[in-house]
DNA sequence: CATGAATGAGTGTTCATTCAT
DNA sequence: AATGAATGAACACTCATTCAT
């Protein structure tokens, strides 16, 4: 017990995963320098390119770690038929993932213009598309499509976005997880024959 | 003594805020420079600190005017009682004041790490705030909040987020409008009296 | 007379380049960084930034400036028959263009690895290459080219290899032009009709 | 007991320098990093370190192997009468020493910038200088050091710029090397006795 | 025999801003 | 109404080198 027995031969790539992403947050992508990084984890800015190849891959590694519930959701969301039920049920475990997730989700959310032709940004917005998709999936009529996006708009930019509502975070997910299974009920289900074809893609 | 007495002594400073717009929305705020701006106008940085005291005074003229309509909306709601109908209308209202207001929306909401210690971007953001307050304004029970909350990230975020959905412009509004109404509906109407004291605030 | 009358307005671009000259063949292309430059001009670097685009930039302007010489021989050079008499002559014209060219050919000289990447620096092989060129044109035997090589080099490497030998500089350029020539005079004359057909290329 | 009694501890130190001498010649000595050979060997560069002190070092254990030709022909020529015959015979092994050496005189052909104010830059041209003074040693007259500096030059310059004359490289040579002599032919042989006092020096 | 971790000094480059003219 | 010239502060990144293990 105690003092953690076999690692330990340096947590320093660790420590300047959460200082940027701590910093990331609260000051932004762009407007977080390396110097800022370095001083305050208290070493050099070289220690830091020591640990990654460039700022965006700090990044990019902060964006592999917290971003894997979301990765594994759409895997799993991948093998399933493209039913209402399924929706329901992704639906559900998004509004999950993006609880542990959230941090990278609201550094795109604030530094889109920044992280448009970054790779990293392409691979963020890429997961969100994708979720997108899914849920999009099969023959919807247009006001179907409106209602889905409505249901995903809302738990996606709720998790963010909605400090000001009150509770704690776990309601306040809750609640508008909710609202959106609510609006998703309004959804006709799609032609399951054409929903399969649509879905393979 | 023409026709255009006393204006037409220069157009540059419209010009710089529409080619300002434009770059600011395609490229960001932060990623657009100044040299930009000249460039592509053909006048030298110099000018246009004849025309703006700084690269923000840029932005913020330009805030004020493409904002209008939504400023114009909240002055027209802080006049109505905070019923469940004005609700209403004032989300048609701001669904439609959003079709020209939405490049500001767009870069707000591309730059907001960026704007955050700025302070046109609390003037932006306490648009969408006092918008949002104004329709949960009211005793309402937390899941009506969440209703509330649902319905304006639709329209909002609808705006500027869901080209892919298909459809014009206009009628991908309508169909989320829709859909936010139909959120909106579930709203239990709060008791007038105590609305009139948290509308005030 | 005195205090040139209608210049004035900023010789700094041209001091900008002389001193970098100075360090460029002093020091080496690369050793010398602009923040030396600046420093020995009194300015700051992003003042180099305002009139040169990019340290490259720098070099490009002062071979350009000091490479006519050179390049106004290339074009002389490529409207005459490519007779032993031309280019007897173009080796004198290239003995005496040197002169003034010299500092960016030592410059090219002692920092090819540098310059080996960067546009200038095959600019300014092109130069060096083209006179070469020049000189083998026609349908020379192998051991002629020799010949006509090894004029070249002495009347080229000896213009900035050869501090040690003592006499002037103008005394050096002669006497070893005068070799160089003797060197020439061992080639057979190409034959006519051949060497008007290579000279064409 | 076997073959190889003491040695093959660890052949590290030969790989280090023929992979530096590798990427020296391609890419230039200051434009190739530590951490390009280490990467290249699949070593850290803290082993480089291991096996020498410095950078330099490793150029200079290159240069210390691949020169000993040109340090014997120094020897040697140190110990013969400078008359012409011995000119013309330093000569002849100067361009057959330079095939093998040829790789460090391209470095420091190419990065004499460079080099300017290293130790070992100096050793390097102490070497090239040292044969020039053979040749040059006696009483000539001016003219006739003129001959000499364009035979040298011929062969030294001829070693690792005229790729492009065609032929094998040693063609090349041999050709290069007939014309110097021709040049050299031209020279007046100097009074036995001040030479011996020149030779001296 | 070699590595993992880190440093300090430096690089070229960009930016918003200023001001005399 | 606008320019030419310049600044100071910052930035991402690279390098040769060191040292405990």
């Amino acid at each position: 017990m105690g003092s953690t027995p076999q690692a330990r031969r340096s947590d320093t790539r660790e420590r300047i995963q959460k200082t940027a992403l701590d910093l990331f947050v609260s000051r932004g992508y762009e407007k977080t320098s390396l110097r800022e990084i370095a001083e305050e984890l208290g070493v050099t800015k070289a220690a830091l390119y020591y640990h990654f190849k460039t700022k965006e891959d700090i990044l990019s590694a902060i964006s592999r770690d917290l971003g894997r519930p979301v990765d594994e959701l759409i895997v799993w969301a991948e093998e399933q038929p493209p039913t209402m039920e399924t929706k329901r049920e992704l639906l559900r475990r998004y509004s999950v993932a993006l609880g542990s997730a959230m941090p990278i989700y609201h550094i795109l959310q604030e530094n889109q213009a920044t992280l448009r032709d970054l790779a990293i940004g392409q691979e963020l917005r890429d997961r969100v598309t994708t979720i997108s998709r899914l849920m999009h999936a099969g023959d919807l009529a247009f006001e179907c499509h409106a209602r889905v996006a409505s249901a995903v708009m809302t738990v996606h930019f709720g998790a963010f976005t909605l400090d000001a509502l009150g509770g704690t975070a776990e309601e306040r997910r809750e609640a508008l997880l909710e609202v959106a299974l609510d609006t998703l009920a309004g959804v006709r289900a799609p032609d399951p024959a054409s929903a399969l074809a649509a879905g393979g893609n």
